[in-house]
DNA sequence: CTGAAAGCGCTTACAG
DNA sequence: CTGAAAGCGCTTACAG
């Protein structure tokens, strides 16, 4: 037998006082005579009495929960963006309720609607999902934040600058010598995934508007980078840069280069994008996009919203500029 | 202005009926009329409607969220656990009410408790804190399964085999020619890193009585690795075998040693615990414990308990053996 | 098959 | 300073 949680109600008989009183005394109220709230919190102690949140916030209508709904992402990836929410929300003393969305938008709009009364906004991050489509997923009257996730009118937004990044790449690897780049891009529909993408075309156009510049398509799973480097040795094509659109890709890469006795970056540079943690372990030269610092500014500006709800619209983009990080597989080849 | 959401109020108004029976036919209850199920469904999605869930959980005194409450834990370790709980709470209509645990055995009982009334059930990960401070910690009446906690009395709890783990390391290490090993231990309170230790000294005395075997002490983090290498470089002292109680302090080790010039495993070899996937990127060899696996698991157990209170008590313990995966760092040495 | 009513556990004007 | 009452948005016996 679970011995029935104490409600208000037990608090309040064994007091001898109101409910309401219990009320005001536990929330701190100031109408309280000294007396009143010493006897009920010593009831309430006694019987371990515990607040029914949920009671609690259908009468507030506030549940200080947060919705945040991710792709499957894969490990350091997610851990680090949910670290950096968890500890902002944490410390304005909300949770997080977690929810996975799966690729197909039907389900995802049901991953959101069914936090609709759990949450008192949401954090959602649908780069695989196209405007129109996240549009219709996004339950209205709910404060919500998007990252790395198309435009939705009038929502705040957390972006990453992928051009920026792939552009940052692009001219350190033309810098330290480089000439026929290809970039092995990111799954069809991801919107990072294009972006950076364009962003690689474009940088090539403009800082190195002769070379060759190709594309492989890709997933941003390690096999992807693997798959690139065998279509690449195959071709016989002359190749001394690939530009992964992400970690994953790059060190798929990099092995399968390593395997077929290529050096790196002797023979061939290879860079990521994202900085995960492995890429410094594997020495892999990227772009670094602060996962943590993005989660928590996208909290931080989601609490902001519920707590000053009369501010401003709020439905700016605020973007984040990846940061180039040199390491061993960038570096200037020994023989020239 | 957002649209006030609407209520099941308003949908039984536009649908003409009382709002008993919107919540019957949009319950899928048998005994509504097909007419008027078609009219409260076509209404509800005229306007919109999305139920509130936290006057449904209050209602139904169901919530249907489990309450997740972790340590710390960095990067792949946490999100390969939240993963495997996040897959099978979704699979059953759960949702994941996130909670990061603060050292701090105070801070982790007010965060238990402001969990109650907005979820079913709990799944508690407190390897740090002994045994009656998390009976006193743990919400009484709440069905709570333990992951790598110390046994509390008649609640559910995985658990991993650390000693059955390092049995299997130390044979291996053993078996390979290794003679005179040393642990790296992981933080002092921490219950899996007490069995780890204890089972390095358990599985030398049984299977090496002869050998030297020593402990220095870590804190399951990678500078540790790198620390225990400099004090055993400093000191001189024979070792032939690094037996690190988890993987980011044997990585630490490594590096250490390379940088020392020190052939791994020619030299010395290293050895880990977790089997995070970085694990596999450095060579390392190490014990795995399925991470994701155990949080689905516990997932899978705690649903069970709730949607069978009736069973029995449910307060069995349930052991992961971990596996040995033997990679580069402990291969034999090519000269003997 | 349907509706009025009570209840889930809280909070908070409102009246004393 | 305190209590009775209404209300948050649902669900479900209960009586028709």
């Amino acid at each position: 037998m679970k011995p029935a949680s104490a409600t208000i109600r037990d608090v309040a008989r064994h007091a001898a006082v109101s409910v309401a009183s219990v009320s005001r005394a536990l929330n701190g109220h100031s109408n309280v005579h000294p007396d009143t709230r010493a006897r009920v919190l010593a009831s309430a102690k006694s019987l371990g009495y515990v607040p029914h949140a949920g009671a609690r916030s259908l009468s507030l209508a506030r549940s200080h929960a947060i919705g945040v709904v991710l792709p499957d992402l894969h490990g350091e990836f997610f851990s680090e963006i949910v670290r950096g929410m968890d500890r902002e929300a944490g410390a304005h003393g909300y949770h997080l309720l977690l929810s996975n969305m799966h690729a197909d938008a039907e389900l995802a709009a049901q991953a959101m609607r069914s936090m609709r009364g759990r949450v008192d906004g949401l954090i959602v991050m649908a780069p695989q999902i196209d405007a129109t489509g996240l549009d219709e997923a996004l339950p209205a009257g709910i404060p919500t934040m998007l990252i790395n996730s198309p435009d939705s009118t009038g929502r705040g937004a957390m972006r990453v600058d992928n051009r920026a990044g792939i552009d940052a790449i692009v001219r350190h690897l033309l810098a330290s010598g480089r000439r026929a780049l290809v970039h092995v891009a990111g799954p069809a529909g991801n919107i990072d995934a294009r972006e950076r993408r364009e962003g690689f075309l474009a940088a090539m156009a403009r800082h190195a508007p002769g070379q060759p510049s190709r594309v492989i398509e890709g997933n941003f799973r390690e096999e992807a980078g693997e798959r690139a480097v065998a279509t690449l040795l195959d071709e016989g094509e002359a190749v001394d840069g690939i530009v992964a659109a992400n970690d994953m890709m790059a060190l798929g890469a990099l092995q399968a280069l390593r395997e077929a006795g290529l050096d790196v970056p002797d023979a061939v540079a290879v860079t990521g994008f994202d900085d995960v943690p492995l890429a410094r372990y594997m020495g892999l030269t990227t772009v670094r996009v602060h996962l943590a610092d993005m989660g928590a500014r996208a909290v931080a500006r989601l609490i902001d919203a519920l707590e000053h709800p009369s501010d401003r619209p709020g439905g700016d983009t605020e973007w984040l500029t990846p940061t180039l990080v040199v390491r061993t597989t960038t570096t200037e080849r020994t023989d020239p």
